[in-house]
DNA sequence: CTATGTGAATTTATTCACAGCA
DNA sequence: TGCTGTGAATAAATTCACATAG
């Protein structure tokens, strides 16, 4: 379904009304027939013979995803990846708040950046307080574990993790390990010999 | 399979000489018989009543996923990300080695970042001769279509795309896009609600 | 006796074809 | 006539159980 919000919050961009499961289609690179089952297993959304209407799609999509309704999120580590992803305006077409940023680094610690002050890691706890319950991490992959701990102690219910290593969480804890070397190293599987 | 090489390393980078199926699957978090099926798949690489020797099963995996001998990586885009990619150290681990940068900020170009001399995109056409055929996207979403056609003029096979888009390649040209906000998005639906 | 490798059973996902509604 | 929504057919992946090798 994200990629599928994706595409429309694209569209919605660029004035589209209303798209058909085919134009569709083909501005994602994925079947029409795959849209509409998936689509209709969350309801049907679209109307026969003409096709889905642009922003009431993206309203039933924020809906499903709990996208609805801005969330505040904590980054965790700024090296340079997590200096990238405070700078980066992408979060909001999901509405998500980038709103606290720490890191354990003295020479860090009590700088602003992108608007926010960077605070000490081991304030971390104060998140279950601040109602921040999302949290992104950006620490090197020794400290991933000890950070992700740290977080399900303040009691963080999604974590996006960028360390390249698995985290282990309580069940109730949702984590999605993104390892951008690992996904390079896929490409030459599909490359030819050279 | 790139995982279990990520395991396999951090367990070589630990001294480990062999591991069994079922203790790689709780360091990984799958299950035991999925990873023999895997590796099964490939031809049986492990030892009965033993388990798997690490270090021939790097090679191995080295070996199918095409990552034995280094790699040439170019990166375009020298942004916040593309920065942050520059200086991580995480892609040797898998022989990748980036070796060119370009950009087509005017300010941008010459400097030196990372021992390496960022240069105009437009010269992005040099690749070829250069024999570089892999490439890593870190483009604005807009500029990410043009970055792509121009690396596939320049014989590229292979691209990582960091940029919230699709883009279209020929089919033999494969492509991995990872949007960032995107899966973070993908965190609510499973969180509680709130 | 331990841990791999693999056929068979089960579940899940994908693809198709078309009925049904605007 | 056009495009959605969905049951049925097909394909793929997962899970299991156990024979087999060290």
């Amino acid at each position: 379904m994200p990629i599928y919000l994706r595409g429309l919050l694209f569209l919605s961009e660029q004035g589209k009304q209303s798209i058909s499961s085919r134009n569709m289609a083909n501005l994602l690179g994925v079947n029409s027939w795959q849209i509409r089952k998936d689509f209709s297993y969350f309801g049907g959304f679209g109307t026969r013979g003409v096709g889905y209407e642009v922003g009431k799609l993206i309203k039933q999509i924020n809906k499903i995803l709990k996208l609805d309704g801005v969330r505040k999120v904590a980054l965790v580590g700024v090296g340079n990846l997590g200096l990238a992803i405070l700078a980066y305006p992408g979060f909001r077409m999901y509405n998500f708040e980038i709103v606290a940023a720490f890191d354990t680094n003295p020479k860090k610690i009590g700088r602003k950046v992108s608007n926010i002050t960077i605070e000490d890691a081991s304030d971390i706890r104060t998140l279950k307080r601040r109602k921040i319950d999302l949290a992104i991490i950006a620490v090197p992959r020794d400290s991933a574990q000890e950070t992700a701990d740290a977080l399900v102690e303040a009691d963080t219910k999604g974590i996006l993790n960028l360390a390249p290593c698995r985290i282990t969480v309580p069940k109730k804890v949702k984590v999605i390990t993104i390892d951008i070397a690992m996904d390079l190293a896929r490409l030459p599987y599909y490359m030819p010999a050279s």
